[in-house]
RNA sequence: GGAGAGGUGGCUGAGCGGCUGAAAGCGGCAGGUUGCUAACCUGUUAUAGGGGUGUAAACCCCUAUCGAGGGUUCGAAUCCCUCCUUCUCCGCCA
């Protein structure tokens, strides 16, 4: 969440940056609410100062009866005051973060520019299929086994795919590694105070999350949610700085209301696997390490041979914590465009910047040399998301008899001899 | 899952209804002593919110916080309830 007093002091320039971000929230509304809860906090507390006065000593039976009226006053004042509070809290967490002055001010989300194409989309000689059709005649994936099992947008991976998970979770954590990062398995679920603090509310009509029955606990919907909660409460000192987080987790979305052509197969899907890059830095550092983790991104679907381009999220399409988001699109040439021809480019990584916003709920901090605390900034971007990645292989490394190579830098993280899908039909 | 014992400041640990934001020790910081180190001595050492003085560095006042939330009471670290969590023993289990 934002800083109340930055509302406080720079209400115009809230109010435009939440206009440009698409936020619905009524900043004039949300600071006459603040207004009221610090006239509620003062008064209570001149009340306790009262109180605390008149219990130094034994009181006297007129002092008692005093403070019995008082202790009904301050209850009276205590219940509103955390009605409003809590009113105030929601509000206050609907504000987005602030906008990195670069990132393109659109009210259109589709409108985000490209920084760069690396790679160009690839060229077949024949008509390349789609990840599902390829991954069914190869018995790579089983989508009505999973609706029967599971459900809707369910599915189980098989075969070369079921090792290829495996086999992306190696290649990615060792580049990930080598670059200091601190390699994690994290739970899948978590505590609702966790992933409110993260940004993500669990309740309500439009939520994306999965909750247990029973338990104040979520299904995750991304490993940003453990690793932010990982140091909540906690103080860094400066030297400690920066920590880098590498946390493979499952990750599980309801995506209500998002059936369509544009998420055929797995594209999007209730549960898949994902490794999140999550960094703890001083804020001095933050752009620094923002670009580091897109370079990482990068690094890693360059290696698996893929075409993809960067995008630099503009304001309509950017997410309430983050002041940019870049993100990278492979190639996908059985999907959809959207003026009607086959191959797009997708989403398949996403990395953010969200300063003090995430760190600030949390209550994480770092200590810096001069002795005083102040919020560590926090930033997350995905190394690999299992089932998008997957998609862009088996639709980039079609062959024209139907079979897939497989990326020759997964080749040494699967069993020996495995470099090339094909199967006969049975 | 059953039984028992705990959760207090950076750490160890006292307090068990008012003068306790909290003894003592350790650690940290500043100063003194010192050929250097050790030892010793003195002082200091939680966080958050609000208000005030000051150009500022600072300083002063109020409020909250002794696992979390509720209750009893004029007054709660201290009594009661619920929850979380740690340890020990038993059971169960990959």
């Amino acid at each position: 969440m934002l800083d109340i007093k930055i509302i406080r002091e720079n209400p115009e320039l809230i109010k435009k940056n939440s206009k440009n971000r698409l936020s619905v929230v009524d900043i004039d509304i949300l600071l006459a609410l603040d207004t009221e809860v610090r006239t509620l906090i003062s008064q209570s507390e001149t009340a306790r100062a009262r109180r605390n006065q008149a219990s130094k000593t034994k009181p006297t039976p007129e002092i008692i009866a005093e403070m019995k009226n008082l202790g009904e006053s301050l209850k009276k004042w205590e219940t509103e005051l955390i009605e409003q509070e809590a009113k105030l809290k929601e509000m206050l967490m609907s504000v987005p973060n602030l906008t990195h002055p670069d990132v393109r001010v659109s009210d259109n989300e589709d409108d985000n520019p490209v920084l760069k194409i690396y790679g160009q989309p690839t060229k077949f000689k024949f008509s390349p299929k789609d990840h599902v059709e390829l991954a069914e005649s190869l018995d790579l994936i089983d989508f009505d086994r999973a609706t029967k099992v599971s459900g809707a947008k369910f599915y189980y991976l098989k075969n070369e795919l079921a090792l290829m998970e495996y086999a992306l979770i190696q290649y990615s954590l060792g580049i990930l590694v080598k670059r200091g990062f601190t390699p994690f398995t994290t739970p899948d679920l978590a505590k609702r105070e966790v992933l409110e603090g993260m940004g993500y509310s669990p309740r309500g009509e439009s939520t994306q999350i999965y909750n247990i029955e029973n338990s104040d606990l979520s299904l995750i919907g991304t490993a940003e949610i453990t690793m932010g909660g990982y140091h909540k409460d906690e103080v860094f000192e400066e030297a400690d700085l920066p920590k880098k987080y590498a946390a493979v987790s499952h990750c599980f979305r309801t995506e209500a209301g998002s059936y369509s052509k544009f998420s055929k197969g797995v594209f999007r899907v209730h549960q898949f696997t994902k490794i999140e890059m999550f960094a703890y830095v001083k804020p001095s550092e933050a752009e620094k390490t923002h670009l580091e983790l897109l370079e990482i991104e990068k690094k890693i679907f360059k290696g698996l041979g893929l075409p993809f381009q960067v995008i630099d999220h503009c304001t309509a399409d950017l997410g309430a914590p983050s002041i940019r988001t870049y993100d990278l699109e492979a190639w996908m040439p059985g999907k959809p465009a959207a003026d009607g021809n086959q191959g797009a480019w997708a989403e398949v990584t996403s990395t953010s910047n969200c300063t003090d916003y995430q760190s600030r709920a949390l209550n994480t901090k770092y200590r810096r040399a001069d002795g005083e605390k102040e919020l560590v900034y926090t930033l997350n971007g995905t190394a690999i998301a299992i089932p998008r990645c997957l998609i862009a292989i088996l639709e980039n490394y079609q062959n024209e008899d139907g079979s897939i190579d497989i990326p020759k830098a997964l080749v040494p993280y699967m069993p020996k001899g495995y470099k090339k899908i094909s199967r006969q039909k049975k």
